[in-house]
RNA sequence: GGUCUCUUGGCCGAGUGGCUAGGCACCGGUCUGCAAAACCGUCUACUCCGGUUCGAAUCCGGAAGAGACCUCCA
């Protein structure tokens, strides 16, 4: 069985997973789950970075994770726990599976500390002030940096901002492969150069190498990494073993509100919590994980996707639909003929997931498989048994294993609800069979208050919710 | 300021030279005591100006607008 190596990035585990933490999680799950139904076996590598991203000036270069325990009171560990359990619940909630292999920094700090001595050993850095840094000026006179996101050394310095603690460095471009801590850094470790912690990207080359090779097939992670993380992350490995750490680079865009990205810095995001309760200014109502999954689905992961409560609606009615099309599909008695080809649209599915993971491709075949199955219910098509087998094989390997979606609605809850909710409605078609309609529709509109749907047909009454 | 990207119908969003995705909303129909829901159908767009071509949303040039990165960020 062929092998695939894949490394994406992680969260920086300081803050509560939002909507933009969804994107990479699920675009990567698709990913994770497509090759696997291909056949590969994968190794999905995806880190847990919970020490080293500096902060910006206003903070002297103080670790975020750091930060935030001094200010609670608490052991930097358990910041970093606390928000990794919050991180994997609300994953979980929206289907992601979990990686082959979870690494976090922090328990690989001899292994970074090992790449950073042999970038230094290969000439590619320096130390200043029990600090290491990469030269790039040095790298850039035989290896491009800035090959992987089109930039030019040249542009780089000339553009480069001027931050506190630049005068340890060269140059203004390089970035650091270790830092010395200050005094009231507590998250600190020993090295060779002083007690201190890791740069932000050399965790990266360090836990992908350990896990993946020198080499590995895919690297993914958001489009704001680019720049410098995933640049950097290719100049270090080039610097200490001369390859390439990936063959293949893939990188969601960001989601925006009101056409800006949402993100930690510009404080416009909103966390998975408040979408799954609906707890947040900019939330009309609350919407459900999968509704979260479909939206993103719904729209290719190389486009910046934009939120508002008119498309998250649409995505919920469009989910629903397919959902119910599936239980339809169980309805349907099988006919002689065709009028249908449904392993086109198998195929349709298949072509559209190997068009670079085309999933809003997928789902629109699954629409029209939808437009089929309702068609067919009504008499208007005829579906053979081989059809109807074809379809529910479409469903369930792209809608439920490669999509992710699951039928939120079938929980343990589900069968106590439709107990009372049959008895209710045996009440209320008493009172409909003695044309009390007073009192069948009191408790039509009671339940429409409690947002389920009766639905009155000459078979009796079903409902939803 | 530098580098890059984007601009599709009321909204979201595929599509990269001809065969004019899909969803939601609207509207029409079926169903129904009424209504809602559900289902079916309809709605034919590609920022602007030039150019290439038999033919361009799709290629080339220009303009306008928006965004991303250059600093932690998914």
């Amino acid at each position: 069985m062929p092998h695939v190596g894949m490394y994406v990035c992680g969260p920086t585990v300081y803050g509560d997973p939002h909507l933009g933490h969804a994107r990479p999680g699920i675009t990567f799950d698709l990913v994770f789950r497509y090759l696997k139904h291909l056949g590969y076996k994968v190794r999905y590598v995806r880190n847990i970075t919970d020490v080293g991203h500096l902060e910006n000036d206003a903070d002297s270069g103080e670790d975020k994770i750091a930060k935030k325990a001094r200010l609670e009171q608490i052991e930097p560990m358990e910041v970093a726990q606390y928000y990794i359990d919050r991180y994997q619940k609300f994953m979980d909630l929206l289907n992601v599976l979990r990686p082959s292999i979870e690494p976090r920094a922090s328990g690989h700090i001899m292994e970074q500390i090992d790449i950073v001595k042999e970038i230094l050993d290969a000439g590619y850095a320096y130390v200043s002030e029990g600090s290491v840094y990469f030269d790039v000026k040095k790298y850039s006179e035989s290896n491009h940096y800035g090959i992987l996101s089109g930039r030019v050394l040249e542009d780089l310095l000339a553009t480069t901002r001027q931050l506190d603690g630049q005068e340890e460095k060269r140059n203004s471009v390089d970035f650091a492969l270790w830092k010395k801590a200050s005094p009231e850094h507590i998250m600190r470790w020993d090295s060779p150069w002083s007690v201190g912690f890791p740069g932000w990207h050399i965790e990266c080359t360090a836990m992908s190498t350990k896990y993946l090779g020198e080499q590995f097939d895919i690297h993914g992670g958001g489009m704001d990494l680019l720049f410098p993380h995933h640049e950097s992350e290719v100049a270090q490995a080039m610097a200490s073993h001369g390859t390439q750490p990936a063959k293949y680079w893939i990188h969601n865009n960001m989601i925006t509100i009101n056409g800006q990205k949402m993100g930690k810095s510009l404080g416009n995001f909103i966390t998975l919590e408040e979408f799954f309760t609906g707890n947040n200014v900019n939330l009309e109502k609350a919407y459900s994980p999968m509704t979260i999954r479909f939206f993103i689905l719904q729209a290719h992961y190389r486009g910046t996707l934009d939120f508002s409560n008119e498309a998250l609606q649409a995505a919920e009615k469009g989910l629903k639909r397919l959902l119910e099309a599936l239980k339809t599909l169980e309805k349907i008695n099988p006919s002689a003929v065709s009028s249908v080809n449904t392993t086109e649209i198998e195929n349709q599915c298949y072509d559209a997931m190997n068009d670079d993971f085309n999933s809003p491709m997928v789902i629109a075949q699954l629409f029209d498989a939808t437009r089929i199955i309702n068609s067919a219910n009504d008499g208007k098509e005829t579906l053979t048994a081989e059809d109807i087998i074809c379809l529910k094989r479409i469903f369930a390997t792209f809608l439920i294993d490669i999509l992710g979606i699951e039928d939120e609605q079938s929980g343990n809850q589900l069968q106590l609800i439709n107990e009372l909710m049959q008895m209710i409605l045996d009440v209320r078609q008493i009172a409909k069979d003695n044309k009390d309609y007073a009192t069948s529709d009191k408790i039509r509109n009671a339940l429409t208050a409690l947002n389920i749907v009766v639905k009155d047909s000459k078979d009796g009454a079903t409902w939803s919710f």
